[in-house]
DNA sequence: TTTGCAATACGGAGGTGTCTCGTAACCTGA
DNA sequence: TCAGGTTACGAGACACCTCCGTATTGCAAA
């Protein structure tokens, strides 16, 4: 959504740009960072001009923040009610929003030591919450099913299942193939259940 | 150790800038990232110029490489031979490295799309492998002392233990003080073995 | 006196936020 | 149906700032 929504009767906004400037501002703080982002690199990848995203955002902090936004809009796995499955759906799902969009580096940015708040706000209520959410309830349903202990430290487990992927991103390191399934039947087993299979 | 060795007769550098530059320099880049490192700027924390900067580093990125360096001359805990107590006490130095410097930034910056090639060397050379190895130490110790079980998931196991972190950091929460016992409990369980106390 | 350091200064590049054009699209009302 | 008003667009320009990398000058230590 855009800043301004005149009922005028003029020339209509064109929708298309706002995608375009939106997708280009996400590659653009991937690639350089917060401090770094420059709305004239993103008026240009985008194909426009710098007057044009001043007219619809009112400067960097509001564009990253929409961007942000726009990142987070995706469907999260079904739920099946087998909660080991379902955790690896959720880490398949987790996987799929890294590499193919720009949530490791943004990620990246909230390990920062000035993140705006602004930004930092965005990123955890609509990025973090959400899929802590979902994992939580997930865990929730192994404990209610028994699956594994009701007395586990499922703060510090939680932890575990994307924490796995940044440590092997920040050391550089290729994640492997069946990450998620191994990072489930580890954590399930950290809680004092069986994996199935 | 800087760039320059002049062995004239006239007057000595001055090596007390050097560290100033270099913990400026990290201080740098914990705020505000790689590509917004500025020159200018650690010259002016460090209560020195940019010309006196360029006369010790051929540019940003020597600087910065030796900058990661200087934050990996760090000690590391005595091993005692009882792993478990020896992955804890790996974890509270790790913790104390984050805490202390200005490691998580750093951190973040690997997660970025465009890292520069001599910045992610020397990271992976004098930061992750050192840590990555002692770890990998204690845990295959845990395995000859028949502590953990031998077939266990050693490889994402480990992402486990810095990659808590890394979650907590992501999220903007707090990490909890008893942190490295409970992450070292939970991956011990996860290993097959029982933690002892 | 020799030598290296520090400070000032320089030109160039690139970013910011704003402003003004002329043009093109759309809605309304004659 | 077709003009007129309204609005967004691309393009260009602006004044200001910060940064870069280097050249020059003056000072202080050996």
């Amino acid at each position: 959504m855009t800043l301004t929504d005149a009922a005028g009767r003029g020339r209509p906004r064109d929708a298309e740009i706002d995608g375009c400037v939106l997708d280009a501002a996400l590659a653009e703080l991937a690639a350089k960072g917060y401090a770094a982002f420059s709305l004239s690199a993103v008026a240009d990848a985008a194909g426009t001009t710098r007057p044009a995203v001043y007219r619809r955002w009112k400067g960097k902090a509001a564009l990253v923040v929409d961007a942000v936004a726009r990142l987070a809009e995706v469907d999260p796995p079904q739920v099946t009610g087998r909660p080991f499955d379902d955790l690896v759906a959720e880490l398949e799902d987790f996987r799929h929003c890294i590499t193919e969009a720009a949530a490791l580096p943004l990620a990246g940015i909230m390990l920062g030591d000035d993140v705006e708040p602004a930004l930092r706000r965005a990123y955890t209520e609509r990025v973090v919450t959400p899929r802590r959410t979902r994992l939580r309830a997930v865990l929730a349903a192994a404990v209610a099913a028994g699956d594994i202990a009701g007395d586990a430290d499922l703060e510090v487990a939680g932890s575990f299942l994307t924490g796995s992927w940044y440590s092997f991103a920040v050391a550089g390191a290729a994640v492997p193939d069946d990450w998620a399934p191994r990072v489930a039947r580890l954590v399930w087993q950290a809680c004092g259940g069986a994996a199935p299979g």
